[in-house]
DNA sequence: CCTGGTCATTTGTCCGTATAAACTTTTGAC
DNA sequence: GTCAAAAGTTTATACGGACAAATGACCAGG
């Protein structure tokens, strides 16, 4: 077993912990009964309340117990959850183009979702959404590292006319200009055929191999106010992700 | 500004929170520097050293200050970093294959790295791996979702003689059969022309578009222990993450 | 049956104090 | 100047006490 705990120094909460996470272990207190009070801690240990609550606040922090005022505290789990996460600083950061990459922007319109299209943007047909086409490069004379399709809200159409040189997130400047944070955010990538549409654009040959990643972003109440399609050409992208071991994130 | 912070009742602790951490948006006092010790909060807020405790416990909660005895409160940020996280209980649960698919073992033999193996493997040139080779299946009449490489350190080679049906990850078999936990991980993933080796298996034409996963499984010590390689024809598989706007995560 | 009020219980907040441990700075020997 | 010991500062841990707020159990009245 790996000890990925950094050493701690004894210390009376961290040893009355210890035995509580012990016996929340081996089941003496099961999910949903109560731990003993404070003050049976206080009776139990010798200790005081500051160090009974000390300790109760390092199974908290570890998602085993939540305490509540007036009823104690409730064992929701046995062992604290181990999990991988990957995390970043910002969904900008989460495809992780270079600082050196930029959209060029092509053309951008109000469109009406139908059919596949709606099926992509998850919402009913007829509704109206505005779609920026863009190309990503990485140098005005290298050949383009793909092609971006960003559909936003129409109520937020009014994102293009930022001039930015296309290096800011669209869903950072509709953070900025209209106050819509991203709660949530999904991705699906894939490989396909690349449409001829795109392919001289891109300068490969249609049907070639393509990487296609959709990025939806959700505000609160899990609306969907933005959803973007890249595509790359083969060799010209790879998405990358780092995971590390770690004890439950904060909720 | 959505409030996405659940309301408060006031207390001297919060109070004092948020006087601190609008100072340290101001800039009143500069990353790298040190907040006024407790006993000077102390004074400054007529509150008992617990209360500021309590205060400076939440600065520290969202990542603002690093307490260290004998030095203080070392601002480390000016505003409570916004992340972004992606949890998973399992490395397996990372690629979500569902539980319906296994691996159908086609060969696994000792191998020597060199060249571009080398490179894919992050080891130097002439080290011995173990290679397993699968096709991954949904169903023994569909076709194949795709081609599975498992390089294992030659010492985990034991592995293979695990028969459970391929529904089991392999690093987490190596994880029970040898204790070796996965510390750390990474994946990348990108495009390719279907290589004209796996064609035939796969029954896609030599060239197509293909989704490959390289997935790098480290252990203590930061030792690659693990890659797989999986390549899958283009429709057959999609890769799909969720990302949740969450305060610092835990480190 | 349901509503509202009272009460005991339990955690939340806040105050006071003391000693230990971690860290920086100063001092002193060489 | 260098190194190590001593001194001083700051947070960590621990004890004591008090009142407030939240909760559930109980009971009276409709």
């Amino acid at each position: 077993m790996a000890d990925n705990t950094r050493k701690q120094k004894p210390s009376r909460y961290r040893d009355i912990a210890a035995r509580l996470q012990k016996e929340i272990r081996l089941g003496k207190y099961p999910i949903g009964n109560l731990l003993p009070t404070e003050t049976e801690l206080m009776a139990q240990c010798s200790a005081s309340r500051q160090t009974v609550r000390e300790a109760l606040r390092i199974l908290m922090d570890q998602g085993l117990i939540v305490r509540r005022a007036g009823l104690g505290s409730v064992i929701i789990a046995t062992e604290p959850p181990v999990l991988f996460t990957h995390s970043v600083k910002s969904l900008g950061e989460w495809l992780r183009y270079s600082n050196e990459t930029y959209r060029d922007l092509v053309d951008s319109r109000e469109i009406t979702a139908t059919g596949k299209l709606a099926a992509l943007l998850k919402c009913e047909p007829g509704k109206h959404w505005f779609l920026i086409e863009a190309i990503r490069r990485a140098d005005q004379f290298a050949d383009p590292l793909g092609w971006v399709e960003i559909y936003v809200l129409r109520k937020f159409a009014g994102v293009v006319k930022r001039s930015d040189h296309g290096r800011t997130p669209v869903h950072e400047q509709i953070a900025k200009m209209f106050g819509q944070t991203t709660e949530y955010a999904q991705m699906e990538i894939f490989a396909r055929a690349m449409p001829a549409a795109l392919a001289r654009t891109l300068r490969v040959k249609p049907g070639s191999p393509a990487l296609t990643v959709v990025r939806r972003y959700y505000g609160v109440r899990e609306e969907l106010f933005e959803v973007t399609v890249t595509t790359h050409p083969e060799g010209r992208y790879t998405y990358s992700m780092d995971m590390q071991r770690s004890l439950r994130p904060r909720v």
